[in-house]
DNA sequence: CCGACAGGAATGTTCAACAATTCAACAATC
DNA sequence: GATTGTTGAATTGTTGAACATTCCTGTCGG
């Protein structure tokens, strides 16, 4: 990690960002996630500086957060708007699914980020027997989120979490397709078997498959 | 790219980001590629207000900017700083050069970013030719880039020139060790041959012992 | 029907103030 | 003498208000 303090020792247990906005910005981030705040809609500094009760400058800082992670988009003297993806961001989010998890498969991982692996598939398993879908879909998530952690790449990891929160903005349309979840925990299983077996090679093929399926799902759903 | 305002034929070439702080943090970019301020350098919100004739809070969105590219660090009640490197970050950002370029090239392009990524090879010659260091690290820059780009990504663009803009903050002192841009040239060469003669695993085998020798370089210059 | 124009609303930017925290210097204690 | 309070200056965090600028709308006139 970038550090700059010459004086060892001090608490490096905070997170490096101003308290404030930071919380602004993790409140937007999870009402976007649950879709409480559905792509397009606009969102009005002084309405929600009034109702978070800060701010307008700190409503902005947490605006600028959520700026760079893709979450808001913002246009000049208009305003900020919760992100809706077209159809070519599909194609483009998924090219950086490709590179960053076929990598960190291709490289393998230790027993104990494999072990994370197999936890999110069995966490997959127990949700489908449960019928939940919210509990599927994150799962799902996990999964990749670990394969990805497999590589040891703080950045990997960061960036992997961006396009996964990226992805829940089409998965409200997309879930409503019906359980189609269903069809992709025998995929994580198998790339997790594989990965097990320490045939990473199988396993990135396999993953390819599956980020290929997936990816002409969701450009299905969204060509409506 | 993600867009919400349904109607059509506005101006779309601005960039969706406030103006000012959109300058001050360019400002300080170029600063800190030039390596007018070194890393661990303390960047006061006065002072940079008053020299740069914006306000505070301007100065603060574009703190903002900067750290979400991982230039400079927030440290809550003490200031950012100029990110400064750690041999650690040395593997992990080139982890993601890894995912990130071989992924790129595996896939292919097309005829004209291959094009593009010659241009980036003779580039580099007329530097070395012309004795101009600082040109051919440039010229390595576009290489690489030219490589990612070929992916076509708008979202692997920007990580990857993130990823360049970080890996500045160690060429300075890199450079110091005398001229191994110069052995990179052939690399780059071949590589580039490789695609274009269509052979993109071959390109990415050369790539992925390149990216492995530079990274040797890099930790051994920064294990001092 | 349409272009021009005025008014309103929202954002962009600045300024000034105060609270909270850090850091360094110094005093106090063991 | 070294460690531990304590104090005070300096800097960041956050707020609130003000003004400029831009966009949007709806009306008016042609």
């Amino acid at each position: 990690m970038a550090t700059v303090n010459p004086s060892p020792g001090v608490s490096r247990l905070r997170v490096a960002v101003p308290a404030v906005a930071t919380r602004v910005a993790s409140e937007l981030r999870l009402q976007i996630a649950e879709g409480a705040l559905l792509p397009g809609t606009k969102l009005k500094e002084e309405a929600l500086s009034e109702e978070l009760g800060v701010s307008r400058n700190t409503v902005r800082e947490a605006f600028a957060e959520l700026a760079s992670e893709r979450l808001v988009v913002r246009q000049p003297n208009r305003g900020v708007f919760v992100a809706s993806l077209e159809v070519s961001d599909i194609h483009d989010v998924y090219a950086v699914r490709r590179a960053i998890e076929v990598s960190a498969v291709r490289g393998g991982g230790s027993a104990e980020s494999i072990a994370a692996v197999r936890a999110a598939v069995e966490e997959g398993k127990r949700a489908a027997e449960a019928g939940d879908s919210e509990g599927l879909g994150s799962a799902n998530a996990h999964f990749h989120g670990a394969l990805v952690a497999m590589a040891g790449s703080e950045r990997l990891n960061v960036i992997m979490s961006q396009v996964l929160a990226e992805m829940r903005l089409f998965f409200h349309k997309a879930s409503i397709a019906g359980g189609f979840y269903q069809d992709y925990l025998a995929d994580n299983d198998q790339i997790c078997r594989a990965l097990e077996a320490g045939d990473n090679d199988l396993a990135a093929e396999r993953l390819l498959s599956y980020l290929a399926r997936s990816e002409e799902h969701q450009t299905a759903v969204h060509a409506s």
